[in-house]
DNA sequence: CTGTTAGCGCTTTCAA
DNA sequence: TTGAAAGCGCTAACAG
């Protein structure tokens, strides 16, 4: 089937243990023998056999991600990252996705296992974080992706919401809005009641006031639903600006407004998003967002990984916390 | 480090053989040793090594999978579908990005040879598959995802887009539709070409009449311009029903004509679309789009690798071709 | 039904 | 600088 080594030794006329030299320490063999032991790879089309490679070396140059939700952009610009990053380290990102779900998350672990990966990087889908302490416990380096470890047990890479949520309201209060009102929820969602806490907290420190518009969810509906609320309201109760916990809502709120062509946008109400999104910079007023780096949280989460790799059990875990930052477009500045 | 077959023989008091044959022929032994050898696997926490099993048997459970653009959410979903299919399987997927570029497609061609994947579904960067072809050769498995393979070399899974704009434009005729656009471009895009091909088809079948108009881009924007072009012609000299060649062009088109509030959408203009993203649904008026069935693509992609797997190299090289559907909204069709 | 044994392809001492 | 040999952990004969 393959060829082996032993066939490329055999043709190049060396023994087997020179072409695992010239495979990986080019520079402790004669540039003579190189030459003929790869004229003999390309001739035979030798590719090393990564099992055999692994097996014998103990490690594996793959790490796996688990990720909760594969369709998500955000998660997809953090698996872009960590492959990124792993790229120039000569390691392979091996992608899982556990849907939400702990059992599809249990299954990846499994299987990551099986393949003795270097290291796990994840987001975990619930609490119970038992079986990767076990992991860790067990030598594989393992790194928490969105969320940030409450203990010591795991080094992490997260982005912090609080300041998120404070970016977006410094920027209204900025523009000299005052009557700012805070879209969003379910408010058991963490992210959701670390943006809406950074809000009040700046919100307070300038003396704006901020309304609370609790949502059932993230979407563009219930954004619409929201806007509905607002415009029918006099100009005078309405907010002079909008926060929104994500795009999605924020984009609704706009449909409403715009549709009706009741409420100026941002004119009579700014508005601030979450995410930035592809279509945030598409939507009919481009929206003002908070980029998460989820790229960089790849990266990061993968040089983490790495350091633990490298430097072992005793290394002091780390927590890496990335503050968002605000991409501002006509939904609060208008256009000159 | 990591326990072996030997430690758990050792403590459930059995050779080796015994424990590999509990792993992967547990009716070949008798039940009292099966309890015996799994109460010391729970015990020492023993994770089988992939890496040693593979390289006895020869044969990986591994596919990969290159995407062009791993952003794109109807990767995302062919991704998911390959994934589903591949679990029941017992089969693992590596997702890997190519991006688009021919450079990055040949380090993950690389590196899923090396780790000796059982086969490689992949959606080609360029025209050039002389390397898929010698890996296919060697005895490698591959399918090509979302191109429809021109010769016997590949088998293949892909859509028909020439169904896809034949379906779009004949829902528009049925509900009475004569003088209809095409908005898309560069019409060296394949996908771009196929579609308009089939509502040509359609249109004149119908007695309609299909005006081209030329974009240099499928995005949002350029969708916005030819919606300005469109509403500031004359009633009566503007088409009575759109088919843009993706979604994006399509939101662009409806954002003209609702801001302006001077085209109504459907019963001036009906618009038809083309992906059925996830904000065709969340657009102003809800778009009417062409849905390509992308997870059914990935897991009728890993099936069609089983078979070559289990079959070998004589088996005919298969060409699914899947038909998109309709999936109609209020941009045609208004609510009632 | 269970134990023994021979490698899979590679890397890595250790000697020459 | 190169060659010979041992063995990573597992599976699959084959023998008992």
């Amino acid at each position: 089937m393959a060829v082996s080594v032993r066939e490329v030794a055999a043709l190049a006329g060396v023994s087997l243990g020179t072409v695992s030299n010239v495979l990986n320490r080019p520079d402790k063999v004669a540039p003579g023998t190189v030459d003929r032991v790869q004229a003999a790879i390309a001739e035979l089309g030798f590719v090393r056999n990564d099992s055999a490679r692994q097996l014998r070396a103990g490690r594996s140059s793959t790490v796996g991600l688990i990720v909760l939700d594969g369709g998500n952009p955000f998660f997809t610009d953090v698996a872009r990252g960590a492959e990124d990053a792993a790229m120039t380290r000569g390691l392979a990102v091996l992608v899982g996705n556990s849907d939400e779900s702990a059992d599809r998350e249990q299954t990846y672990v499994d299987l990551f296992e099986e393949r003795r990966v270097a290291g796990l990087l994840v987001s975990p889908a619930g609490d119970d974080l038992a079986r990767l302490e076990r992991l860790r416990d067990q030598g594989t380096a393992v790194v928490l992706v969105d969320r940030r470890a409450d203990d010591d047990h795991f080094a992490s890479v997260s982005v912090d919401d609080v300041a998120g949520g404070r970016l977006a309201v410094e920027h209204l209060t900025g523009i000299g809005r005052r009557r700012i009102a805070f879209v969003g929820g379910p408010s058991g969602i963490r992210q959701v009641a670390d943006r809406h806490a950074g809000a009040a907290a700046a919100a307070a420190e300038a003396g704006a006031t901020l309304e609370v518009l609790p949502t059932t969810s993230l979407s563009v509906l219930e954004g619409r639903r929201i806007g509905e609320e607002l415009q029918a309201r006099p100009a005078t109760e309405r907010p002079d600006a909008v926060f929104a916990a994500n795009d999605l809502l924020a984009v609704g709120l706009e449909q409403a407004f715009i549709m009706r062509g009741s409420v100026r946008v941002p004119e009579e109400v700014a508005i601030v998003g979450y995410d930035d999104i592809a279509f945030a910079e598409a939507a009919v007023v481009p929206l003002t967002s908070v980029r998460q780096p989820a790229q960089d949280l790849g990266r990061r989460a993968i040089e983490l990984l790495v350091a633990q790799v490298e430097q072992g059990q005793g290394i002091a875990l780390e927590h890496v916390e990335f503050t968002p930052e605000l991409v501002v477009r006509q939904s609060t500045v208008p256009e000159r």
